[in-house]
Order: structure tokens, then C-alpha cells, then sequence
DNA sequence: TTTTGCTGTTAAAAAAAGTTAAGCCAAACG
DNA sequence: CGTTTGGCTTAACTTTTTTTAACAGCAAAA
């Protein structure tokens, strides 16, 4: 799907470093470990971040000095403060310097992803998608316009042809699984659905059939797969 | 150049209301206080706003629905909730929505300031460039004066289709729900503030054919999308 | 091999949306 | 006042999209 989420993780304490890097790993974000501020600034002047979280005490260059850095080169990323005291003064200071959030140890994981999420949604919305063209054998697929294009002219899909298409492309020559699959575009995965899916694929090997290359398989009790020779 | 900021104030408590409201005022802000959350919402639906502040606790809507409401027709405006029980779970609902802050009474007014301020920066950065004006190809909109200008000459919207494609157009590309729209505009969703509203979208279809690079998508059983190629 | 469950396919039914026109009501006009 | 006008809703009919039904075929288990 889309690509990954970085994250500049600036954290001295190594349990704690530790602990939220493995943890918003296994969220799915692309994670950045420094162990000081100095090291953060050179890893985001070296690559390019979505977002930042920085301790606020830190050897060498502290959190805040770090994000005074940070703003000079880059006054829209995103960044949020771990501090160990929920001193008003820092939190003010910190606004200042242009934090986006504030969060006092201790936390808990799901309330800094909580925060992570609500920050990144807006942010996010426009920088994302340059209207993805598939091209698959002689086939051009559209995802976000719900184009199709054969040779012989082009085809409008519908909600759900599209919804399903998309599944399968983007999972090609993987198993695309039945019951997920149904949650994910019926919501619900009862017979009915699972009838209504399967009258789908028809559809749309009706429609792909003219790219011989392309062939949609059904793995027997475990879904179908997207195959391009 | 900067036109005020306007802000939607939701808050039950007539003390705390009025404080808010004067120092907000005094901060430069425009500010509508509504007393409850139905009010709040009717008040969003029919004026525009940049930030949002609303109590949890309220009668007749409370702060959650209000928001829930308002971010199936708006993704993006910053809300802000205030809250007398720092409550974790209450916090995680809150963000879940999209919720951008949180703010546990009792609060000071610096931090209430400070806190809009960090999310108004993020934000602004996005709003100026984006403005509520479409221009795409030859088609020119102005939601504030209910005009569409068009290569025949310039069309004056009625109310109906003026809330219909302003809500179209800011959420562009995004899917706008069938039912929360109608709840925004009609006030009610039955069957045939439906049809009304199907009616609506084909009289904007007919306007703005003119470019095909603009199209009102269906999503079958959930909305439409405004798409530009 | 037989049975059972899963899938392929086509057709019919139902639901949602597209379109056009008629009806209704309130404000503006004569 | 009665009439016109503009905006919105309701109605009627059409088309599209999705679901359900029906039946045939095939794969795996018994």
C-alpha cells in the first residue's frame, strides 16, 4: 500500500529507546533510533522524516535545542516532546519552539500513538498520491479514477469491481485472502457476500481476459491470486 | 493580507463559556459560542470555521458526537477537546475521532492559547495555499459568493447547490458520506432529502461538464467524490 | 466412489442512483 | 390582492450497481 511512515526517534535512555522503537515498528512506521540530539539533527539533515520525537533531556544536544535546529531548515514537520517532568514551563517552552505535542512520562503506548495519529492525519491528507498508473501486460489500471483501460477502449468499473481489483493487483502473485477480503470491502464475511464476491471475480476475469498473461486463480478454501506470466 | 481566524467555541457552563469567549476574542480570534452541541453543529453547517473547541460533557449532543458529526463533512479542521475528568479512556476516544489536543480542567489560558497556536501553525502552512477557491481548467469557484464562473458566462448558485458542491470541493478527492451530508445540509436524512440531494448532484454534474477533467463520483451505498484529473 | 462443501457462471430481483418534469410554496412584483 | 418567479421537493420513469437465486462443475474429505 502506501509507503511507510519515517520517524526520527531521538531517546537517551536505552530501555525506553528500545521499547518505542520495536513498538512503533511493529505499528508499521519507519524508525530512526539516535541516542543524542547531535546525532538526531545529522540523521534528519542526511535523510528526510515525516515526523519527529524527541526526549527533552538529552546529553550533548537536549530535545529542545534539537527541535530549535530542526525548525530552522524545516518549519512543518511534526514534532513531539517526551519529558520526564510535566513542567509547565517546559511545555510552554516547547510550544514555542513549534512542538506539536507534549507528552509527560509516563505514557502509554497507545496514547503516543493516539497523539502520532491525530497529528499525522492532517498533515498527511495532501502530500500523499500521484495517481497511481498499474500497468499490467496490455492492461492500464486506474485505481483512483476506476479506469480501466483495454484495448479495446476503456472500461468505467464500479465501486466494487474497483475495490476488489485493487486488492488483487496490489497483491499480485499473492494469495488474496477470502475472509479479509470480504471484511475488508463487504464489511462482513457471511455466505451472501462470499456468493456476491465470487459473482465479482467473474466480472472481472470477464474483463481481463483479453491479456492472456493475466489470470485470476482461486486457491481452493483460502482465497484468490492475482497471477501476471 | 490575514483575515481572522474563526473559531467555534462549544460549552455548556455559562461562566466558563463567557470567560473563553472574551479572551479569545481578545486574542484576535473570531469566536461563535453555542451553549450545546446540536447548536454547535448547526452553526458549523451553515458558517465556516478554522478550529473548534468543545467541552465533552454537554446536554442534548455531547462533545464526541459533535465532533463525530463534524469530521464525516470536514476531515480536516483541528478539535480540540476540554474536558473535567482527565479520563485516559475519554483521551483515547477522543483522539480516535481526531481529536487534534486535549485539555483537562482546570486549564490555564496561556496553555488553551498555546496549544491552538502549535496546531494553527501546522495547519495555516496548508490553508493558505489551499484557499476554499477552486480553479481548475476553466472553471473558477467562489463558495463565499456563491459564484461559479464559467467559460459562458458566470452562474449564480442557489443555496442548495452552493453547500452541496463547497462540501464537494473541500473534500476533494475524499469520499463525502451520503448520510452525513444530508444531515449537513437537510438537516435529515430520509429517504427523500435523498432523492433531493441526487437531484442536486445532477444539476452540479450539468454545470460543470463543461470540464471533463472535473467528475462527481458515485461510491455506490456510501457517497460521492469529487474528482479533478 | 460418494459425499460435501466451495467455486463458476448466468439470470433474476432488489436497491441505489440518474434524469426530467411537475408540483408546491414563499418572496417579489404588478 | 392576484400573478409571477425562483428555489426546492416530490414524483415518475430509467439506468446502473449490487445482491440473491439457481444450477453446474470441481476439489477435497470421507
Amino acid at each position: 500500500m502506501n509507503k511507510k511512515i519515517s520517524l526520527l526517534l531521538a531517546e537517551d535512555d536505552e530501555n525506553l529507546g528500545q521499547l518505542l522503537y520495536t513498538f512503533l515498528k511493529t505499528k508499521g512506521f519507519e524508525v530512526e533510533l539516535a541516542r543524542n540530539g547531535k546525532i538526531a539533527f545529522e540523521k534528519f539533515t542526511t535523510s528526510s522524516f515525516d515526523f519527529c520525537i524527541f526526549d527533552v533531556m538529552m546529553p550533548v544536544m537536549d530535545g529542545f535545542t534539537l527541535a530549535k535546529e530542526i525548525r530552522e531548515i524545516d518549519r512543518k514537520v511534526p514534532i513531539l516532546f517526551l519529558t520526564a517532568k510535566a513542567m509547565k514551563e517546559d511545555k510552554l517552552e516547547g510550544f514555542a519552539i513549534g512542538a506539536d505535542d507534549y507528552l509527560a512520562k509516563p505514557f502509554s503506548m497507545e496514547e503516543l500513538l493516539a497523539r502520532i495519529s491525530a497529528i499525522l492525519r492532517r498533515v498527511e491528507v495532501k502530500s500523499t498520491e500521484a495517481a497511481a498508473h498499474l500497468k499490467v501486460g496490455k492492461i492500464d489500471y486506474e485505481p483512483e479514477l476506476r479506469l480501466l483501460h483495454l484495448e479495446d477502449g476503456t472500461k468505467k468499473l464500479t465501486t466494487k469491481e474497483n475495490q476488489l481489483l485493487e486488492l488483487l493487483v496490489k497483491n499480485e502473485n499473492e494469495i488474496l485472502d477470502r475472509q479479509a477480503t470480504l471484511r475488508a470491502i463487504w464489511g462482513d464475511d457471511n455466505y451472501f457476500n462470499g456468493r456476491s464476491m465470487d459473482v465479482y471475480i467473474a466480472k472481472l476475469r470477464k474483463l481481463l481476459k483479453e491479456d492472456p498473461a493475466i489470470e485470476i486463480m482461486n486457491v481452493h478454501g483460502k482465497g484468490f491470486k492475482f497471477i501476471v506470466k
